[in-house]
DNA sequence: CAGTGTTTTCAACGAAGATTGAAATCTCTG
DNA sequence: CAGAGATTTCAATCTTCGTTGAAAACACTG
């Protein structure tokens, strides 16, 4: 009882606190890529251990209720992030994260994508069309031009994403490499 | 008074109701880059629009306070999207946003990165000094591991930032229309 | 198929963040 | 430099989102 309170905050050795201090570090990021902080949390503690945790890890890790971290792995399943694992001989369920980085960073770009980008897209044909038939005076036609250039914009972008999301193929890092290297 | 309600959610013409449906896609955006919804709009509003509005425009246009919409502005202002203008004689500010996507799209991304990604990087450093000099059992060994893989993997992303948006060229937007052209 | 261990759901609650509005401050103008 | 107009500030309030905990649903096992 003593022990398990005496190390809140900072954890006994420096593999513990480097794992505690990384969770909340990456829990930082949640804003980043919409996800709330908790989850984002459960995914950093899945992600730095290193090996298949159960729901009784992840609530005395974070310290947290079981019903948030149900959902949070439930969450994070659904994108794509983690996934279950069965032990035999043991009836918990399991969960482990996505090892590899660059498909960790694919997996929530693309579901960002699917999330912001694609329907900030079909808001804007939408809206395009609203004013394709309008005469334009001077002050429509100003409006109208700002809407044209935003929408170029955006799809340019969305192609982009596209080119490196979509296919199963690891473009994006070989892309990034590429463009790490000489700016000639 | 019956007017004045009438016209609220479709606007009376295309145009208008272009405007308001712009500026409402464009606040659904505003989680995507850790601004309030409200800024995001106003945001919107000031782009779409094309001309320098005041205080009380924006008021008007979105339904906000005058507290709201002071905050907004200045925010908007820290964030460099927005500047202030002067019209001679007039005492009020007027406020217009920049007008080239690529300069704004720029413009957030420096933002976010000195916000979220430096921080973030920073922190990393700090845990990986932790554990620099710790005996690895094999369990320590893991984790280590672990937490070098996403340094590196951070750090990458901050050089192509960084090559992207420090300096003061536009590298950006070569950059991307050469990735979105012959894939060889 | 009863019993036990595990997970999910969800209404009530709490915390964090956004918004208001009015008072305080600032800034021109005559 | 008084007064009107414009802007900023901030405590109180409202809203939104996240969290809890206990009941219900589920899934094994003997």
């Amino acid at each position: 009882m003593a022990r398990s309170n005496a190390q809140r905050g900072s954890a006994r050795n420096p593999i513990e606190e480097a794992q505690e201090r990384f969770t909340s570090a990456w829990g930082q990021m949640a804003g980043a890529w919409g996800i709330s902080r908790t989850m984002a949390e459960v995914h950093a503690l899945l992600y730095v251990t290193g090996e298949a945790l159960c729901t009784d890890d992840v609530m005395e890790h974070l310290q947290i209720s079981r019903g948030n971290a149900s959902m949070s792995l439930r969450a994070l399943q659904d994108w794509g992030l983690i996934t279950r694992v069965h032990k035999r001989g043991d009836r918990k369920e399991y969960f482990e994260a996505e090892s590899d980085v660059w498909t960790m960073f694919r997996t929530i770009a693309r579901e960002r994508k699917k999330r912001e980008l694609d329907p900030l897209l079909a808001s804007l044909y939408e809206i395009r069309d609203l004013t394709r038939d309008t005469k334009s005076d001077e002050t429509a036609a100003r409006i109208n031009g700002r809407l044209d250039t935003m929408l170029d914009f955006v799809e340019t972008i969305e192609a982009v994403s596209r080119s490196f999301l979509s296919p199963d193929g690891n473009g994006l890092e070989d892309a990034v490499v590429r463009l790490t290297q000489t700016e000639d």
